[in-house]
DNA sequence: GTCACATTATGACTGTCAGTCATTCACAAC
DNA sequence: GTTGTGAATGACTGACAGTCATAATGTGAC
């Protein structure tokens, strides 16, 4: 029947419209300044509305992270369908996390605080939180196979367990966007400035640091021959 | 004037008295469910007394995770009191750091917290959180101190800058702590479940895989023919 | 057109809690 | 004992998340 299709379709698109509502609202204040009604006004809805697709705040600031990752997956996806080895993948999966996060701060603060949620029980049968679970497992199985596409094509030593290596690269990775986007925002890391860091070549150095135990044995052979010549 | 002398002492107390208390009631059911109202109860004081010692709720919560911090900097400075080479030095810092983190998850918790309130301004002002910034600062200098111990005993490659050297192994350590803290509570990262990954063994690799971009070349060939003997 | 039914929307209402402030208390100094 | 000062109190306020009885809207049958 279209009737039920379009009905879906509606309540599809008011899902889309709180969420874009949620976003004004919060990115512009902040989720602890930012108030369900306000929400519910810029949605041109009634608070009680909002509680129709979302069973909490929380639920719906979890949303907005949703849509962030559903975004920068994309983004990976595109990226590994590129044509390229499995070393340059890494990279490149690497950088557009950082590229995502630079462009969009409020998105990664909204995975930030979705991440500090660990243990509220409403959020534990969301399945909106199960969407960014799924989105994580997604994220995670990309830099498994660029891994073994890498070990494949010999660009990356395949003396290594390509999901755990998987694991520590993105922890890693993760690890070095935060900084990288804490230095951005609010009153942190004023070490930083002290010491003149250059956040953005940050994850630069950190490929040239692991990329030498990444590489495999020719690869590193024949760099060091490189850097002699030169 | 030994009175004045006493109650400061008395101040300093019940200071630790309320973050004892607040430790005790937030520590059991998260920061979201805690009430200053229970705090202060379970203090043995009135709610408002807590609000003379501290400005707010958060702020409260960061005089935890500062207490958190300072007692991972002692644990850090001991380590680096030890006599080891550059290289280990870095390694005992990155396992002191997990070690802290698995024995004491909570305080982990409340620096992701802390993390997460990046632009709240009431934090902006506050001596404690000054504290906390006081405290990442020292955290890295001990990085950076043991860089250049190991680039003067050859164990570490001269050639990286160490302060920005310090920032990419700190910031990929905290990526991997995160993870590997995450794993134990909550509802999140089922996927490492799924992939059956042992998170004890992620710093391991972790190290395995930077240590020989971060070993001198001569280190590097030796461990190279060691293996080749094996 | 209208009736019955179902689905969705509404906003007044409730309970809770962070944070305040006028008042009380404790104690030191003289 | 009196006075003065700074700390402690808890009743109070305002604000907000979340609920729920009621209203509105839409649908499909006849």
């Amino acid at each position: 029947m279209s009737t039920e299709e379009r009905k879906r379709r509606e309540k599809q698109q008011r899902y889309n419209r709180i969420v874009d509502a949620a976003e004004r609202v919060i990115f512009s204040k902040g989720i602890e300044q930012a108030t369900m009604q306000e929400i519910a006004h810029e949605a041109e809805l009634s608070k009680g509305t909002l509680y129709l697709y979302f069973r909490s705040k929380n639920e719906l600031y979890t949303a907005i992270a949703r849509r962030g990752s559903d975004t920068l997956n994309q983004r990976f996806a595109k990226v590994f369908a590129s044509d390229c080895s499995g070393l340059e993948l890494i990279r490149r999966i690497g950088e557009t996390y950082l590229d995502f996060v630079s462009e969009n701060p409020e998105y990664f603060k909204a995975f930030m605080y979705y991440e500090s949620m660990s243990e509220v029980d409403e959020l534990r049968e969301s399945e909106i939180a199960a969407g960014c679970e799924e989105n994580r497992r997604e994220a995670l199985s990309f830099m498994v196979r660029a891994l073994q596409i890498g070990m494949q094509d010999g660009t990356i030593d395949d003396s290594f367990d390509p999901r755990e290596l998987a694991i520590v690269l993105w922890s890693s990775t993760r690890g070095i966007t935060t900084i990288t986007h804490m230095k951005g925002v609010g009153h942190y890391f004023k070490v930083l400035d002290e010491m003149e860091i250059q956040v953005s070549s940050l994850f630069e150095n950190f490929l040239d640091l692991v990329g030498t135990g990444l590489a495999t044995e020719e690869a590193r052979m024949k760099k060091m021959t490189d850097s002699q010549k030169m």
